[in-house]
Order: structure tokens, then sequence, then C-alpha cells
DNA sequence: CAAGTGACGTAGA
DNA sequence: GTCTACGCCACTT
């Protein structure tokens, strides 16, 4: 059995609250967590949803600071762009999604300030 | 305990 | 727009 992964925890959580149609980044989930800094972790975190968790988190929802798709295998690109585009979020040419439109809960990823 | 590993982010070229 | 180089951090080995 896994060890336990609170922070694993807090982040399925709070990503299942992202609302259909809306995405948010690796960088706004972790600074919602108190921890600015720890965008890879969130990355790693959704890369290890398995099982059954895999079809209650909208893991889809989650991109990068620049709104593309961070996983390069191209059938899980597909997966996600595919998801995505089912609920109604559109990407440019270049495959990247209009971040200003489209994120979930600007008003708390405002506070994504680098430092 | 030390070293390795990324669904990351930013700055710079 | 692309690409590299680093820093960062939770987790794994």
């Amino acid at each position: 059995m896994p060890a336990s992964r609170p922070f694993h925890d807090e982040i399925v959580r709070l990503v299942r609250r992202i609302p259909r149609g809306k995405v948010a980044t690796y960088g706004q989930i972790a600074a919602m967590l108190g921890r600015p800094r720890a965008a890879r972790a969130v990355g790693s975190a959704l890369r290890k949803l398995g099982g059954p968790l895999a079809r209650v988190v909208p893991w889809h929802r989650v991109l990068n600071s620049a709104g593309r798709i961070s996983r390069r295998d191209r059938e899980f690109m597909d997966l996600q762009r595919e998801l995505l585009e089912r609920e109604g979020v559109r990407m440019r040419r270049g495959g990247a999604v209009d971040l200003e439109r489209a994120r979930w809960n600007r008003a708390a990823a405002k506070r994504l300030s680098t430092r």
C-alpha cells in the first residue's frame, strides 16, 4: 500500500472543485494550497491518479502556466484535449487555452505573485 | 540519509 | 512562437 500522502490528498480535493468549462494551472493549485512553489508536486500528484480516482477527479482541467497540456505522450494529449473541448474549452492554433477567459477562480489565482 | 525524478514556472536568448 | 538553464519541492529509490 502507498504511504500516506497528505499533500496529494489536498490536491485531489481542490481539483475536484474545478467546474466544467473552467481550467486552473499547476501553479495556481499549489498557490491556493499555500505552497506557491510546489507546482511540480501538483503535477506529480495528478500523474499518479489511477483507478477510480481518475474517473472522479477532473485532472484534465489542470494546465501549465502557458495554458498548454504538459504531458508529451500524444495519446494523452489527445485525450485531455478531447475532454476539454467536450465541455466547451477551446484551444488556439498553437494548442493553448486562453487562460484569461477560462481560468477558474481568478480572484484566488491572483495571489500567484512570483516573488 | 543522499540522490534521482518529473502533468512546473520563470527568465533569457 | 521556440528552446535552454535553473530553481523549486513532494515523493521515490
